[in-house]
RNA sequence: GGCGGCAUAGCCAAGUGGCAAGGCGACGGUUUGCAAAACCGUUAUCCCCAGUUCGAAUCUGGGUGCCGCCU
């Protein structure tokens, strides 16, 4: 990933903020507000994994359309509830996305709770090519298999990584025999070669929100009640009402599998 | 007041004489493309008292509490 530097002087070249911490810990109020003190150009990426769903707002928080307002907002509807995002792929957009912030002259500012969307950011993933037609044949093989032939399959191919993942660890399993059969090579070898690198170089400064627990669950608590008369209900209908399943992987998120229960 | 039913973990819930299923949650751990996820682990003197029995969540008696019906 070479970057040639041209002409461009300013100093703070691809600087990038996180601004992360559970939910409800207030993230999205810091941010608006210290956007507008800071004296640089500030506009919000979200680092938040349930809020790419389309058409899943009200219960995941997402930002208002007044809030977008205010603050550009990056990296929010990306996928439909039917769909699954990647770690992996939230690097890859980071990495098209944010020169064009840098370009404008604007400090990216991510936001949100997910912990391994910060590591995609901040170190990334070994690079496994992934051509999705490929992945999908490789993958269809997989999922048929019973957990023990996974493990069997894994602890003769590779048995570095086999000792690394816990035998019920299906998931795992199955994704280091797809490294496995998509690359010739075993998964241990590529996490061996793997040199952890923020996005594009970047130098990043994490702030992380933690306020006490009592207070957390206290918002928690008022935020869901909040959400539930703000047509979280309604909008779990008209999902389902379009016809996506009630176990597809939006709505098996914590929150709206109660919701589509209720349904 | 009378009759009947129920009482098992924070919640839901199996279990009718032999060391108290399971699910959710909570907590701790792991994590290299699902991450608010997944996986692993922890999480109960079975409402109280007395009795029967080698042995009781389970049987008996008496309390207490909740629910329903009746006067």
């Amino acid at each position: 990933m070479a970057a040639p530097q041209d002409g461009v002087p300013p100093r703070p070249r691809r600087r990038l903020v996180a601004l992360v911490g559970p939910t409800a810990a207030g993230k999205t109020e810091l941010a608006l507000r210290t956007a507008q003190r800071v004296g640089v150009r500030v506009e919000v990426v979200s680092l938040d994994s349930r809020q790419l769903y389309i058409g899943l707002d009200v219960g995941t928080g997402k930002p208002t359309a007044p809030e977008r307002a205010r603050l550009p907002h990056h990296l929010l509807d990306r996928i439909a509830p039917a769909e699954t995002f990647t770690a992996g792929r939230y690097r890859r957009e980071l990495e098209e996305l944010l020169p064009a912030l840098w370009g404008r002259g604007v400090v990216p500012l991510l936001v949100g709770g997910a912990g391994f969307y910060l590591r995609a950011a901040a170190e990334g993933f070994i690079a496994v090519p992934d051509d999705p037609v490929r992945l999908r044949e490789v993958r269809h093989g997989l999922v048929a298999l019973a957990t023990d032939e996974l493990r069997a399959r894994l602890s003769s191919a590779d048995p570095a990584s086999a000792a690394r993942i816990h035998p019920n660890d299906r998931y795992r399993l199955q994704r280091a025999l797809e490294i496995l059969e998509l690359t010739g090579q075993p998964a241990s070898r590529w996490n061996a070669q793997f040199r952890p690198h923020p996005v594009h170089g970047a130098q990043l400064c994490v702030v992380h929100l933690s306020p006490p627990r009592a207070v957390l669950h206290e918002r928690i608590a008022e935020r869901a009640a909040r959400w539930l008369t703000g047509g979280w209900y309604e909008e779990v209908q008209a999902r389902l009402g379009e016809g996506f399943a009630p176990d597809c992987p939006g709505l098996r998120m914590l929150g709206y599998r109660e919701v589509v229960e209720w349904v």
